[in-house]
DNA sequence: AATGGTGTAGTGGTTAAACCAATTGGTATC
DNA sequence: GATACCAATTGGTTTAACCACTACACCATT
């Protein structure tokens, strides 16, 4: 026997306990989104804790969306969509800084091979919507006014045209953890008009049906944008 | 004036307001990664509000593992990895079903250009770890032992081979959301094989350095294996 | 010098009790 | 039926006390 045989002992606390009884249970599916938790008072009682315990539990369980508590009503399990799930994620990874390099590059990775499936799976008004979107950044870039919420649009939109959820989840996170760094390169006026260049070559492209002239406009457009902003750093 | 011109009326909560401040303070580089916290005693003192709802907002970070804290040392800001900042998240998504289908496509779509940004960059450390992979999945299917770790750390091995840490990371996560399903399918002998000539062929392409072989073998391997779990579906 | 034992101070973890704030449901009135 | 009021219930916060653990300092033994 050597001293790697010992492992590390690990003490429970009575909160964590609670909250993995709980995730547990929800995982079970014997408590379900919408289902609404005994009154604080008498869980901490069957559970044979105080009720401050408890409320630590809860406030770990709240702050991961999982549920929701209602003064003067009672404590829900969450009806929380993916986007409400991921949010305190998107929150905590804003406090750190993560390589940009990293992020642009995963971009040039991924929204090239997207693009094209969006040219597979666009629906009409998938592309009604690319298309209304655009002409909103074009007046505001004529008119002086910042883009950066149609630039978003636009990249969200193309997700959605795949009809893959998990797809628009992935862009929506990304996007998140690039966060003010589009935002800011996008105040500068000329850059709109790249911005809106890329984005219309990227449309036609789609609209033609063209997945390997979507992939390659994606691919020119991200690339384009992520010299300007490593340039910028 | 009209009705919709008043916004419903949001009522903050004391402990939520505490987590806003932690968070801004993480954010703004004022607490960094390591960083102690004042005793809770003390802080509550200094925030104006009672210990134990201190110790609330403290659950939520702690939750978020934006803090941690150790009885009898104190508080620290949290020097947690990306993984284990994401794990919070993963085991939340583990409480709920989401379209597996949306899951495999978004494999589909991401995992080709992945390999072939890997063709193109992997060292010859990474083809090692590669092929040392391949060796201990060849042996253990051999043996008739179970795969799965090895096929998971093949794809990981794939995406470290890109060098870029989000492109890991996503894989992480996206990996931790299949779950139980990939495990169950390769439970099934003969699986084991077909997952071993996939990598196999994908590896080959990979040290030939040929982009275009990867993407596709990449491909192939992944609409076996999808088409495969939806069956069993 | 290295190891083991003890004590103290400080810190987080839990409990108990009280009070405050918000919501819901029931009842009375018009 | 619509509105107002009230009581009960529920979550939110505070105060106080005690428990459990850690870090550190000091001393004794080998």
């Amino acid at each position: 026997m050597t001293e790697s045989d010992f492992v590390r002992v690990k003490r429970s606390r009575v909160h964590e306990d609670i909250v993995q009884q709980m995730t547990q249970l929800i995982k079970d599916g014997k408590l379900r989104p919408g289902d609404k938790l005994p009154p604080e008072r008498e869980l901490a009682e069957t559970l044979g804790v105080s009720r401050p315990t408890l409320r630590n539990a809860l406030r770990v369980l709240e702050g991961l969306r999982m549920i929701e508590s209602r003064q003067g009503d009672g404590t829900y399990v969450s009806q929380a969509n993916f986007e409400q799930l991921v949010a305190p994620l998107a929150a905590v990874l804003s406090t750190r800084a993560f390589l940009v390099k990293d992020i642009l590059e995963l971009r040039q990775i991924i929204e090239p091979p997207i693009a094209e499936r969006a040219a597979l799976k666009a629906r009409p008004e998938d592309i009604e919507e690319l298309e209304s979107i655009l002409a909103v950044q074009a007046k505001k870039a004529g008119e002086g006014l910042e883009t950066a919420e149609e630039d978003t649009r636009f990249h969200y939109a193309i997700a959605e045209a795949t009809g893959n959820q998990m797809v628009v989840h992935l862009i929506d996170l990304v996007m998140s953890l690039l966060g003010e760094v589009r935002a800011s390169w996008l105040q500068v006026p000329d850059r709109r008009e790249v911005s809106l260049a890329g984005h219309r070559a990227i449309l036609n492209a789609i609209k033609a049906r063209d997945q390997a002239a979507a992939s390659q406009t994606m691919k020119e457009h991200i690339e384009r944008i992520g010299q300007a902003i490593e340039t910028q750093l």
